[in-house]
DNA sequence: CCTACTATCTACAGTAACTGTAGGTTCAAG
DNA sequence: CTTGAACCTACAGTTACTGTAGATAGTAGG
């Protein structure tokens, strides 16, 4: 098998992932450094496709680099068992869970708010008046929602 | 009236803000600078904890600071009309809404992902063989999911 | 060969909204 | 008068990139 060689705007198009993003995972032990040209540019073959493509997926499917890293530790070592991916992705499946469920209360407070609003000025508006008191909430309905994806 | 002064660390505790995050928002101007005491200490009153406690809720609620700038702007200006905080409002529960339409996409995959999965070695697994296959997926479920709240 | 023009290179700053650290005061209690 | 908690400033670090500046490389046309 002859490696065809190409540069990183190549790359860059067939992974759906932006050069500078490709030099910080670079950069970040993510990916390999690969071959140079003699004029110093960086030279790929589809290997690196292929590998950055499962990194972009899996960072859509909201998995964090540390994770990304532990799941491509795994894919480069087919013989490992494949709990360990389960457990990994199990655990993104939980957060993100976890995740839709604080939004829910969120919505559930937000929409309560706009509901309360009768126009008028902000005087009485009830929307300011919830805000400013976090009793007028349901109680326990959000808190600390913050958070990374 | 009479005024009733504190610390920083009593206003945080009242606020349930940390101290580091009070001086922060002093720093962007969130939070007016307090009086000083002769050693230099920040002297707040009543007043703030109530700003404070204001901007937390709105923070908790998910909305940004640039938007809780806002909101404060309003509700400094009682005379003015309802319609802006609606629409603040209403503009951040849009956004959540569209988050949680994302995150759902993302949980459907992951579930599916998980299920396919049969045990065994990292060779024959599934998952790791999605992830290294966007096509594998169901179309347009997901994508660029990772931003905030 | 020269000139454009695009692609690439490095290095560093900026983003959001904080949190943590270092090294130094101030204050209240014993 | 000492101890210890609380406070002060200033700055670095977090996540996962994105943007910028200024320099070099590669390519197509004249």
């Amino acid at each position: 098998m002859n490696a065809e060689l190409f540069t990183i705007g190549r790359l860059s198009r067939e992974a759906a992932c932006n050069v500078q993003t490709i030099r910080y995972y670079e950069q970040i032990g993510l990916l390999p450094a690969p071959l140079r040209s003699s004029g110093n540019q960086r030279l790929y073959d589809e290997s690196w496709t292929r590998r950055l493509r499962f990194i972009r997926h899996a960072r859509d499917l909201g998995f964090d680099l540390d994770n990304v890293r532990i799941l491509l530790d795994l894919a480069d070592d087919p013989s490992k068992s494949c709990e360990a991916v389960d457990e990994v992705a199990g655990g993104q499946l939980a957060q993100v869970e976890q995740r839709i469920r604080d939004l829910q209360a969120l919505k559930r407070e937000l929409r309560r708010m706009l509901k309360l609003c009768q126009g008028g000025t902000v005087a009485d508006c009830r929307i300011i008046e919830t805000l400013g008191n976090h009793d007028l909430c349901i109680a326990d309905t959000h808190a600390k929602v913050h958070a990374r994806p």
